[in-house]
DNA sequence: ATCATTTCTTGATTTGAATCAAGATTTTTT
DNA sequence: AAAAAATCTTGATTCAAATCAAGAAATGAT
């Protein structure tokens, strides 16, 4: 029997037992979501935290003009969410958008403290996954400011290249902070190898 | 006796008993930085982590061509450092500057993983602090990408106008990821009041 | 297979910030 | 108080990406 995917996620980044794994599944439900189907909107509170099993995700922010920005993607083998929203139950600032038709693990608030109290590995899992979180997001915001939008594709080329076959290219665009015009000349710049 | 800053802190966001705070504070040592001494740089290993006292730090990133961007400013009553490289003892890819001379409280890796076993509620705290964090950083993200510069100049002057008396302009230009020519236009046009 | 829709490419033009280059002003040092 | 250094302002020019505007190509529907 092959290993679950969220199993095989706990393992790598954090020593997980099987035993938690037990504890900590059956407080998951199922929910499916069709492509391009919001999960949550700015203004809304945020219900679950969700690992994906199938699919991808966007996250992005729009601010006051509706000029939007995705923030990131996420695919299978993830998680997504908004945790400030969900933890506080207040509303969040950001938008969850399915960029294909997926399936997740979501969970309520009430189950998800109940699993951070009643098993510790999970609650420390989580906190080195917050650390990576937060050391990508500076990462990115340095990036995003510092380097040219050329640069920024190479980058995701080397990082993420089943991104760039897996998403459409407008999609690909509003993830580097540019028009598809752009990324289109982008590419064309970058394609002789 | 007036309250100490960090209990303040830890008490404004979470609730923090005094008793709890008599076992944390022994855990720090303080310590001095002269103004524009680096605390750690790109490749460095984070010893500890701080909490700032008095002054003010900026955290930024440096691309490969050797241009930077402030990712943020912490000043007084806030925490700074880089938890990845802290927690996992690898180099960070972030830089740490004072910009004053600066008194912070600083504690080692060791007596951190005391703490968070320890004192289940700064544990708790500090998962909370992270959550601000991941929640901030991305809407900055978002905001640098599709706020025009203006935009983010009045968002600064809302937000935390103190930070414009306290820091030179060209601090503030790196921090907006604007040259300072730029920022000195800014401030031109949004002058009349 | 044909038609309609969506996505991508290419060219021309506009726009806004970076860069280059002096000066002016403020702060620090002596 | 004067001199030196650092910081800020202003103007002219350059440059890169956004915008505007068609078409071309790919995808999906009938």
């Amino acid at each position: 029997m092959e290993k679950h995917l969220l199993l095989k996620e706990l393992q790598s980044k954090h020593d997980f037992s099987e035993a938690d794994f037990e504890k900590l599944l059956p407080l998951f439900e199922e929910r499916n979501y069709k492509k391009n189907e919001m999960i949550f909107k700015a203004g809304d509170v945020v219900k679950y935290v969700f690992f994906i099993l199938k699919g991808c995700f966007r996250q992005f922010y729009i601010n006051a003009n509706g000029m939007e920005r995705t923030i990131y993607i996420m695919e299978e083998g993830r998680w997504t969410g908004e945790s400030l929203s969900f933890m506080n139950e207040i509303p969040t600032n950001m938008n969850l958008q399915a960029l294909e038709d997926c399936k997740v693990l979501a969970m309520t608030k009430p189950k998800w403290e109940y699993a951070i109290r009643n098993i510790p590995e999970y609650a420390l899992y989580h906190m080195k996954n917050h650390q990576r979180m937060i050391a990508w997001l500076k990462e990115q915001l340095g990036a995003a400011v510092t380097e040219k939008p050329d640069e920024l594709y190479r980058r995701l080329l080397n990082e993420t290249p089943h991104l760039l076959q897996r998403l459409p290219q407008y999609e690909i665009a509003k993830y580097l902070g540019v028009t598809p015009e752009t990324l289109s000349r982008i590419r064309k710049r970058n394609t002789r190898l």
